[in-house]
DNA sequence: AGAAGATAATGTAAGTTTCGAAAAAAGATG
DNA sequence: CATCTTTTTTCGAAACTTACATTATCTTCT
């Protein structure tokens, strides 16, 4: 019993005009003609809609093709420059504060080190703050021409219009973070876990491309999922689905940092890797130890391609995705070294029905895209909830 | 980049009329107030939506309520007798057909017993036609007024009008079952897993009522689950989302039927708990022996309870679900006796943010709902696509 | 008993929105 | 320059919901 929502006549003129504005962004450019194989919609309705995003210029015309004997047909794109997302990056390490236009392309960019004990919430606020005016004054943006602040943090994101964010990394618990920023700023905020921030990117600009039933795995010091159907994430009652790192896969295994036995984490994020391997994890450069551990041939290396194989079979059982793509630094490293050992134990360890159907690879983005993941939530909401109120003129 | 589809203004009184009858039936009755207070819409949609519902007699008056001092009103609920839905059980043992109203009352009901070794397409459709039949006969209802057929099969079943069916129990691999039935019946078919479709079932009429993102675990011989996302089943992209049983919890443990180890399904399938507790599995009336072995206090049952646990964890985890519903007659057998040690163990090896969020409980619907859940499919066709086609007067 | 008041349900006119068909626009071709 | 072809816009019709006004039906007060 759910969606049940009312529906009057303009809901449908919202959804035909988010229906195209998402086509034509997702396809490039394309003449009215286009649209009309492509949305499904009459000519008429597509004359009309084009004509008021033209007037809105939130479309623009992009040259034309040449027609073989009849009238050229006009290109229409979205317009690059309607509008601007900032995506943030809160780490460990660093605030990282990105302005994209809407083609995700990054037009400036500013980094504030985190020193590792200071992760006061005001001071994470104060630097996105600051961060937000240095990006559109080094890009000669105006504020108005904002259409929202993403922000990717670590940790559970509560839904609302507080944010409120637990983290146990950071030691925040319940820190109502989207209260704490929009008392500096006026824009819109839209404040979710990083990874499926991240997530996010690989679904709509990476590996995911095209997939309506895909599962986006990021692999790091920690490990998430973000689960998508039919095109939406799986949000979960409380926001925090996709706690994918602590599914037990050895009951009574390997003790793990949240306090269980047996948690994939324990055998595939980066420091249950190095340990298993007999290397400290107290060392700075993780990486390129990792990098090390993997190449060596340790032991260890081989049982971690079979954890993250078995894993991820498990997600081939239960949902049956269309697509699984592997992400996060850690998984990029794993990939593209052990991506046949890993797809043969995903294969050994799931159903051979379903493992058929789907296809599993590589993320694309490289492991540095949360802020172009935390932008993509700006952009969403653009795409799906675009004005399209004229005000009306008085008098 | 999903649910692209054009919306035309009739969508939206398919929609709201959907949205209507959806919420009259499952609040039983109410007046045309009550419905512009639950549907949100406006009185006058109502008044002529439901005046459309009463001429083609789908729903009808139900008493007045008396009121204080104005007109009274006019109590309104779906017209129990306005059609009927076949459901079919088709398992190991038995194919059950069974009639019910529109209310889910049971009218008719036939059994045939299967042989061991006779599993053939043919066979059971041929049961299935002939107990259609003979439900539709016993209650007096003709074919016009029978607004589909519901089948729960054991196995995998791919959508499409073929309904293509892989059951390795039954020796069946890629049978076209819709289309044998279709040949015997002008009768909409729906088929589907019939743990799926008594998920479907204890979703709507059990112990899942109201619960917009939910999982339902069936627990027998095999093992599955069914989960919900706003109201809609996970499907999946090639509709065999859902083998839970198939989890790995143990890599490397007890080996499993699918030929694969350490499966969920290895530890809390019926027979996986009788062969850990040392019964044999040969005997007839697993039943029984089940009970026994749970009430004598066996190591392996507290194990089972912890197995479970884990599991259920795993999807707290993973889904975050608002409740978790355990079915199947072993499922049932086990939380009825152990329920506070599975919670524990739940408890223990799930997160406590989304464990806190998710409540789990037992099935209402005992475990003979496969038809009642089968019929649910035709069902809910009806409450989302109801004609809604006036015939215009012409000249 | 009759009038007044209150609540429920139904018409009516207005405002959106999409659609199909016809008209207009814009270049290619001979 | 006239004709053809293809794209795009315009126009009237049909379908819906909504707000407002009207009718229906019961209770209560005088």
């Amino acid at each position: 019993m759910a969606r049940l929502e009312r529906r009057t006549v303009r809901d449908v003129r919202k959804g035909n005009r988010a229906m195209l504005l998402r086509t034509l962004y997702f396809t490039g450019s394309a003449s009215r003609n286009d649209l009309i194989r492509l949305t499904g919609l009459s000519a008429a309705t597509v004359s009309t809609m084009t004509g008021d995003l033209l007037e809105e210029s939130i479309i623009m015309e992009a040259g034309q093709v040449d027609s073989d004997g009849g009238r050229p047909r006009v290109l229409l794109r979205v317009n690059p420059t309607y509008g601007y997302a900032v995506g943030v990056d809160v780490a460990e390490t660093h605030v990282r504060v990105e302005l994209f236009d809407l083609e995700m392309k990054e037009r400036a960019k500013v980094d504030y080190a985190l020193r590792p004990a200071r992760h006061d919430p005001e001071l994470v606020a104060r630097h996105i703050l600051a961060g937000i005016d240095v990006v559109l004054s080094d890009a000669g943006v105006t504020t108005g021409q904002v259409l929202g602040v993403g922000v990717g943090v670590p940790g559970i994101v509560r839904r609302g219009p507080d944010f409120v964010i637990h983290a146990k990394t950071f030691g925040w618990d319940g820190v109502p973070f989207g209260t704490l920023l929009s008392a500096g700023t006026p824009l819109p905020l839209y404040v979710d876990n990083g990874a499926k921030a991240m997530g996010q990117a690989e679904l709509w600009f990476g590996s995911g491309r095209g997939a309506g039933n895909a599962v986006i795995v990021l692999i790091g010091s920690g490990v998430g999922a973000t689960v998508v159907s039919d095109g939406a994430t799986f949000q979960g009652v409380s926001s925090s689905a996709g706690e994918w790192g602590h599914t037990k896969i050895i009951v009574g295994g390997r003790p793990c940092r949240c306090g269980g036995r047996g948690c994939l984490e324990a055998y595939i994020g980066a420091e249950a890797i190095l340990e298993r391997a007999g290397v400290s994890t107290q060392t700075t450069g993780w990486q390129e130890e990792l990098a090390r551990v993997l190449d060596s041939g340790s032991p260890a290396v081989a049982e971690t391609a079979t954890y993250l194989g078995v894993g991820l079979a498990n997600l081939v059982n239960l949902l049956n995705p269309e697509r699984i793509v592997i992400g996060g630094w850690v998984g990029l490293m794993l990939g593209e070294r052990l991506l046949p050992e890993i797809l043969q134990a995903a294969a050994e360890n799931s159903l051979a029905q379903p493992y058929a159907a789907t296809s599993i690879v590589l993320g694309r983005l490289g492991p540095d895209a949360v802020a172009l993941g935390a932008a993509t939530l700006v952009l969403r909401n653009f795409l799906d909830a675009t004005p399209a109120s004229r005000v009306t003129a008085a008098g």
